[in-house]
This record gives structure tokens, C-alpha cells and sequence, in this order.
DNA sequence: AATTGAACAAAACTATCGTTTCAAACATTT
DNA sequence: AAATGTTTGAAACGATAGTTTTGTTCAATT
């Protein structure tokens, strides 16, 4: 090996294992797999994270802070600009998905489409030992933007409100799990990984989906 | 073994594959721990189906033609009944949704929690070997109900309308994926295996979302 | 009652899993 | 240059995966 490669082999690991795992999920992915994919020896994993789990949680908990850390920045800056009064929809919504959505135009370096769709998908079907830090450093920012939607719905009963925001979350996560296919999912009308065409069709769609009814 | 449980094997291992495939996905479960909840031998996998393959394809087959053939017969009665009018959109959403989030209220035998469970899981995350399947009976009924939206929204340009379909049935999976599991994800505000909640909240949450914008 | 084919149980088989071991190679420090 | 601690490579470990084999038991048929 040469002397400027020498000690990468950690990040090559985890490269190797957000894309497999994003494909595969946590189950289907085998650690000589991810190995292979990255170039480097079996053992590494083990070495560099303690095991298997911890090498899945390692990459989730950074891309959850990643994303948590920007919309709660978005958020923000967002409120700082409202000056007292309510953040207006669109834009919440916008802070609820475009890190997700469209990450390039966030600041999340190294946070490319593998990274969305390993999101999308241990958000829709997170594991058991992945609880904690969901908890953590997930659930928080989004329900914050949940309250600042729910300002905007005053009347809205609140059983009402959670199922809408849930339907929409929902949405968004499987959009983040399903971008990178939808061409075959559209039989060919929508482009695969058009990040900009999902964020502004599903602005439009939450937008719609909270404020039917009249509730303000 | 009594003699009435004689030839029960073959159904023991069946549900207790949907059930345990439904919690944990098609790589988070063994054959030994399917046959074990089943009371049975662990060649009986291998004996009644030819592998864990065919097992799960048996099981998803099944189902989606199942929820496929609900959802043409719901649309065929509704096609009589407007007598070559279009179909309402609050009809068209509910034979979507109705047998996957309340199947108890379809004509759909045995297709219970699990069951939708399932198939939002899989429905989110097909695994490669299940595309014919999915291409050939679940796709078609979900294409014609489509076809029965869009003529509700003429005006609608054609990606525009992709994408909100899109959406709401991400949001729909979404749901019949999670409804086990409502009340932690809404911190205690929505009960569990509420479907009759879900499908009220998810009639109007997707009704509203076509409809938004006036392109009729 | 003997026979046949289907259904089941027990055990072993092969492959692969996550993990560990241990020595060689590296970079760094003295 | 020698010593030290870190990183990597090759091999093997025990455990578990899916699958197969083999023998037995059941129900039905002749």
C-alpha cells in the first residue's frame, strides 16, 4: 500500500457500508461484502468499529446529527427572520425536507444519495437497537417543525393534526427511500435522483395536505 | 400428533412466517426461528415449499392478489354505479386504501395486522426477487386507480400528477406499515391498529392533496 | 393385512455469518 | 537507528444460516 492511502481504510469502510446498507438494509449486507466493496481486509470492521451493529449505528447517528443539526439551524435562522411572528408553511416544510431531499444544497458534506436512501429507509423500518438514538438525535427536530406547523392550524383538533403530519412524514420518507428509482415506480415519466423536481412537487403537496379544510 | 392436527403444518408455518417476516424483513428472519413459533420440524420449510424464497413469494403472491382482486371488484361496483360517470375521488381513494389499512372491513380472509404490515414493508422495500410479482399483481390495480384519479384533474400536467400519486401512496404504505406502532410514533396521541382512524384521516389527508391547486 | 405415497421428525451437511487471533507492515517517537 | 504503538493482512474460530438426507409415522388403497 502506499504512504498516502495508508489510514483510510476506515473511511472507505463506512463509504462502502452506507451504500450497501441503503441498497441491502442491515440484514442483507455481510461484512466480507463490505469489505470487499471498500478494498480492504475482513477484519478492519472490527477493528476500526468494535462489531457489526456499531458500525451501522456509527453511520447513522452521524448522518442524524448531520440532518438534525441543519434543519434545527434552518429553523432558526428561519425564526430570526420572522421576527415574532409564524415561519410561513412552505418554508417549514422546506426545512422538513430539502436536507432530505436535496442534500447538495444543504450543508451536508459527504451526505450524497446513498445517505438519503439509508435514511428513508431506517426511518420507515428502523431496527430495535437503533430506538435510542432516534430518540435522540432524530425525533427532536421533527417535532419541532411539527410545531411550528401546527401554529399555522390552531383549530385543527389535534388527533387530526398528527395523522396529517404523519401521513406527510411518511411520504417524505419513502420519497427519500424510493428517489433513486423512480423511473421504474413511474413507468418512466419522473427522472431517477431529480432532487429538485421532489422537493418542489412535495412542498406543494404538504402544503395542500395541512391547510385543506380551512382550520386557520 | 392428534389426529385432527394432521396436515396443519403446511398453514402453522405460513402464518408464522407472515407474522415474523411482517416484525423483523426477509433477512432478519431464519428458518428456525420461523418453524420453532410454528411448533414444527424445520424441514418442513424445505419439505411444503421448496426454499425460504419461495416461501416469502408464496406468501406476498397471495396477498397482493388478494388486496389486487379487492381493489378491481371495489372499482368495477363503483364503475357501475356512476353509470359512465366518473367515479367520486373520496371512492377511488378509499377502494385504495381500504383493504390495506382496514382489511376487517374487505372481503379479505385471514388478512389481518400482519398481513398489512407485510406487504408496507414490502411495498416500501421490494426485494429484487419480488419485482415480477409486484409487476404483475399489484401494480395494474394501483395503475387503474390511477387512471380513475386523473380524471378527476385534466388540467393537471402529467409529472405534476405522478408525483402527487406518488406521494400519497408512499404516505399509504407508509401507514399500513406503522399503524402497529402509532402510538409511540405520535408519543401516545394515536392509538395502535386504529384502522378505522387511519382511514378516515388518510381519505381526506389524500383527497385534499389531489384536489389542491383547481386544475378540475 | 399388506402396500403405497404423503407427511413428519431427527440429524447431518455445506456454506456463510460475525468475530478473533496473531504476525507482519506501517508510522511515529526517542 | 532502535523502539513503540498503531494499522493491516491472512487464516481460522465458533455459531448459525439454508438445505439435504434418512428413517419413521400417518392415512388411504388394494
Amino acid at each position: 500500500m502506499s504512504l498516502d492511502t495508508y489510514g483510510e481504510t476506515r473511511a472507505k469502510v463506512l463509504t462502502a457500508a452506507e451504500t450497501l446498507f441503503a441498497i441491502h438494509g442491515y440484514d442483507g449486507v455481510s461484512l466480507r461484502r463490505i469489505t470487499a466493496q471498500a478494498g480492504v481486509n475482513l477484519a478492519a470492521v472490527n477493528y476500526h468499529y468494535s462489531d457489526k451493529q456499531s458500525l451501522y449505528l456509527e453511520i447513522l447517528t452521524y448522518r442524524l446529527r448531520q440532518l438534525s443539526r441543519v434543519r434545527l439551524e434552518l429553523l432558526a435562522a428561519a425564526e430570526a427572520r420572522a421576527a415574532g411572528a409564524s415561519i410561513p408553511l412552505e418554508t417549514i416544510v422546506d426545512i422538513l425536507a430539502q436536507p432530505l431531499l436535496q442534500p447538495e444544497e444543504s450543508a451536508m458534506p459527504t451526505f450524497g444519495a446513498a445517505s438519503r436512501r439509508l435514511l428513508g429507509r431506517t426511518l420507515i423500518e428502523p431496527l430495535d437497537f437503533l430506538a435510542p438514538v432516534l430518540a435522540a438525535d432524530f425525533q427532536p427536530a421533527v417535532a419541532r417543525c411539527g410545531q411550528a406547523i401546527r401554529r399555522h392550524l390552531p383549530m385543527l383538533p389535534p388527533a387530526d393534526f398528527i395523522w396529517r403530519y404523519s401521513f406527510v412524514i411518511g411520504a417524505l420518507h419513502h420519497a427519500a427511500a424510493a428517489l433513486h428509482d423512480m423511473k421504474t415506480l413511474t413507468s418512466g415519466l419522473c427522472a431517477n435522483d431529480d432532487t429538485a423536481a421532489a422537493l418542489r412537487n412535495f412542498r406543494h403537496f404538504a402544503v395542500s395536505a395541512f391547510t385543506s379544510g380551512d382550520f386557520r
